[in-house]
DNA sequence: AATGAGGCCTGGTTGC
DNA sequence: TGCAACCAGGCCTCAT
């Protein structure tokens, strides 16, 4: 499942493989994967066609190539992978994948890029740049989302004022794109686990330091994660050119339940948490009295 | 305004 | 064996 250490692996790969390269033609095998480009697929098509991709850039979970001499302004073509979202530099002539979605034709006849999304989670849109709140020309729809901990303009004390503002638990407080981007349910529970917080801990009982360890943990495991080129649990998240992460073999807590703790050896356990699962060590990190639902 | 629940998706796995 | 239920989970929409 890509976060933000896997996102950034493929934004690597496409300014790698993409980059000053001008497309040619743009096939949308599927409706689906250009809902959030609300004019359709056609026009979709239409703006990117004989445009040159200019950078590959990223904030959180979100990646966008920026395209040149827009007719009104600069714009972009903004991604998100969703659960199972791929982009694929494929060698043209190769079979279709099954689960194919948006093909990208290059007037340089070199390989394609293809989006591959097999639970259309993902999509892709093309939006004009405007100033974020943050600072920095963003897509628009996304131009609310917070800087994420890898950012060099990452303002880690405005984070942890962002965590201790919200009324509500913990872990919810790092799923919110607007306080931090980039943190999933991977990375939350990694995070958790490396400061010894509890999921449920509200975030009135959030101290300062325990902010900054909490967001410094999350860096970290994310840095461990983008040196090893991504988590990967099954062939479903690759980067560019197909190869997978491999930093699940270093993951302590999340999917870990019933095995030990790395640090206390108590069995991991696994709770319920919106409908989806919260792994935590029962000791390093006790349930606080009052827990936040 | 801020918070939280529900829904969208598919394919692999589990259980009867 | 066949089929249904369940599970993964980011984020948008809607209700409170």
């Amino acid at each position: 499942m890509p976060e933000l250490p896997e996102v950034e692996v493929v934004r690597r790969g496409l300014a790698d493989h993409v980059l000053d390269r001008q497309i040619a033609s743009v096939d949308v095998a599927h409706p689906r994967a250009v809902r959030r480009h609300t004019a359709g697929g056609d026009d979709f098509a239409a703006r990117l066609t004989g445009r040159t991709i200019t950078g590959a850039r990223r904030r959180g979970k979100y990646l966008w190539l920026d395209l040149d001499g827009g007719a009104a302004g600069d714009d972009a073509v903004l991604a998100h992978l969703g659960m199972s979202g791929q982009m694929l530099v494929v060698d043209s002539g190769r079979d279709d994948e099954k689960h194919l979605r948006i093909r990208f034709r290059f007037a340089d006849d070199g390989p394609e890029l293809r989006f591959v999304d097999q639970r259309t989670f993902g999509g892709l849109s093309v939006h004009p740049l405007v100033p974020a709140v943050g600072g920095g020309l963003l897509p628009e729809p996304v131009a609310h989302i917070a800087r994420d901990p890898m950012d060099p303009a990452f303002d880690l004390d405005a984070a942890v004022a962002g965590i201790r503002r919200r009324r509500t638990g913990l872990k919810r407080a790092l799923l919110d794109q607007t306080v931090v981007s980039g943190i999933g349910n991977i990375y939350a529970d990694e995070a958790l686990w490396r400061a010894r917080l509890h999921w449920a801990r509200p975030t009135e009982m959030i101290t300062r330091k325990q902010g900054h360890e909490v967001l410094g943990a999350a860096a970290e495991v994310m840095d461990a994660a983008l040196a090893a080129g991504g988590t990967s649990f099954d062939t479903l998240y690759v980067n560019v050119n197909g190869a997978s992460g491999y930093f699940d073999r270093s993951l302590d807590a999340y999917g870990q339940a019933d095995r030990p703790c790395r640090r206390c050896g108590t069995p991991i356990r696994r709770d319920a948490f919106m409908n989806r699962s919260s792994f935590s060590c029962p000791r390093c990190q006790p349930r606080p009295r009052r827990a936040h639902p």
